[in-house]
DNA sequence: TGTACATCAGTGAACGCGCGTTCACTGATGTAC
DNA sequence: TGTACATCAGTGAACGCGCGTTCACTGATGTAC
C-alpha cells in the first residue's frame, strides 16, 4: 500500500475533513457572533477538532477568517459569472442580472451578508482584504468587454471617486436590505441599485 | 466651608478631571488601535486614574465608548449648525456648507473618521448607537424647514432606500478621502457629496 | 506467525497574557472632646 | 491647643475568565526480526 491508511482513511482525507469542520464552525460562529466570535478555541470546541491539529489546517486565526470570507467571495462569484452569462449583451441588462442574483444569494441566507460585508468593515484584516472587491467584481463583471473603452477614458480620480461612493451605497443597501431594515422587494432593490450604478456611469461618461 | 476639599479642589473638581483624562485617552487609544484599543486597563494606565475610579465616571466600558462617540457627534453637530446659519435660503448651499464644513472637520484631525465612522463600523454596540445618524444630521440640518412639505409626500420605502444608499456612500467617501485613498480637494469631495444627495433628493420627488 | 520496538496521529493540559471588575488596604483629612 | 478616632479619597493587588499557542503525553498502527 503506498498511501498508509488510520482506520481506513489516508492523512490528507482526514485532514480535509477536520478543515472543512474548522471552516464550516467558523462560519456558524461569525453568522452567530461576528468575526470576534470565530476564536481558535471556539471553533476547535465546536467543531471537536483539537486546538493542536487547528494549526495543521491554518497556520494561525486570522488565516481562517480570510479563507472563510474567499470561500463565499468564491461561491457568490460564481453565481454571478453564471448569472452574466445568461443576460445578453447590453450593459444595464447584465447589471441587473449581477445585482440581482447577489440580492437572491443573501436573502437565501442572511448571515452571508454578516460574512461577506458587516464583519468586513468590522475587522482591520478583512477590511484590506475585501475593501472595494466585492462591488468592483459586480461592476467589472458586468461591465466586462463592455465599454471598456468608455471606462479607460474617464480621469481616475473621477473613476475612484464613484467607486468608492458606489460601494458604499451597495454594501450598505446589502447590508440594510438582508438585515430586515428595508422593506422592500429583491427586484426593487436591485433595481435601485441599477439605477445608481447606471447613473454614476452616465455622469462619468459626460464629463 | 459648606463643600469639603481635598488639596485644595472639591471631590466634584476632581471627579471631573479625572472623567476628562479618561476621555481623553480614550479618544486617543481609539485613534491608535480602534475601538478594540480601548479597554479599561489602557485607559486608566495611559490616563494615570486608578481603574478603581474609573467605574467612579462610567459604569463600565461601553458607557465609555458611547461618550466618546458622541463628544465628537456634538462637536460636529456644532460646527454644521454654524456653517448652515451661514450659509443663506437655499437648500444646494446649505448642503455644500455643511458637507464641506463636515470634510474640513475630519481632515483637520483624520482620527475624527477612525472615530466617528469606520470603528462605528466595527463594533455592534457603537453601531446600533449611531446607525444613520451622521449622514442624517447633515441632511436633516440642511434641510431643515427648507422643502418639508416636499419630502413629506415621499413614500417611506423610497425615502429610506435613499438614505441608506446616501449614507453608505457618504460614510465610505469621507473614509476613504480621510483615510487618503481619494486624490481629491475638500472641495471636490463636497461637490461630489452634493451632487450625489441633490439627485437622490430629485429622483424621490420626481416620483 | 509472534513479539519488541519505532513511528505516526491525536489529545488535552499547560503557559503566559490581558481583560473587566472588585476588594482589601493605606494614608490624608476632618471632628469630638 | 492636643489627641483619639471616624471618614473620606484613592491605590493597586487579586479574582476569575477566555484567549492564541505549545508541549508533554497516550494509544493506535506499522515494521524488523
Amino acid at each position: 500500500m503506498s498511501t498508509p491508511r488510520w482506520h481506513g482513511t489516508t492523512a490528507q482525507e482526514r485532514a480535509g475533513e477536520r478543515r472543512r469542520r474548522l471552516l464550516d464552525a467558523g462560519r456558524e460562529l461569525m453568522a452567530d457572533g461576528g468575526a470576534a466570535a470565530v476564536t481558535v478555541r471556539a471553533v476547535t470546541r465546536s467543531s471537536g477538532v483539537s486546538p493542536r491539529l487547528f494549526y495543521e489546517s491554518f497556520p494561525d486565526r486570522d488565516t481562517l477568517l480570510l479563507a472563510l470570507w474567499d470561500e463565499q467571495y468564491a461561491q457568490l462569484a460564481a453565481r454571478v459569472e453564471g448569472a452574466i452569462a445568461d443576460a445578453g449583451p447590453e450593459l444595464a441588462h447584465r447589471l441587473r442580472a449581477a445585482v440581482l442574483v447577489t440580492a437572491h444569494w443573501f436573502s437565501e441566507q442572511p448571515w452571508r451578508a454578516v460574512v461577506m460585508l458587516r464583519e468586513t468593515l468590522a475587522e482591520e484584516l478583512l477590511r484590506r482584504h475585501a475593501r472595494r472587491r466585492l462591488p468592483e467584481m459586480v461592476l467589472s463583471t458586468a461591465a466586462r468587454s463592455v465599454d471598456a473603452e468608455l471606462l479607460a477614458a474617464v480621469s481616475p480620480p473621477a473613476l475612484e471617486v464613484a467607486v468608492v461612493g458606489l460601494s458604499g451605497a451597495i454594501v450598505n443597501l446589502f447590508l440594510e436590505w438582508t438585515g430586515g431594515g428595508l422593506d422592500v422587494t429583491a427586484e426593487q432593490l436591485a433595481d435601485e441599485i441599477v439605477e445608481l450604478m447606471v447613473a454614476a456611469l452616465l455622469r462619468l461618461s459626460s464629463r
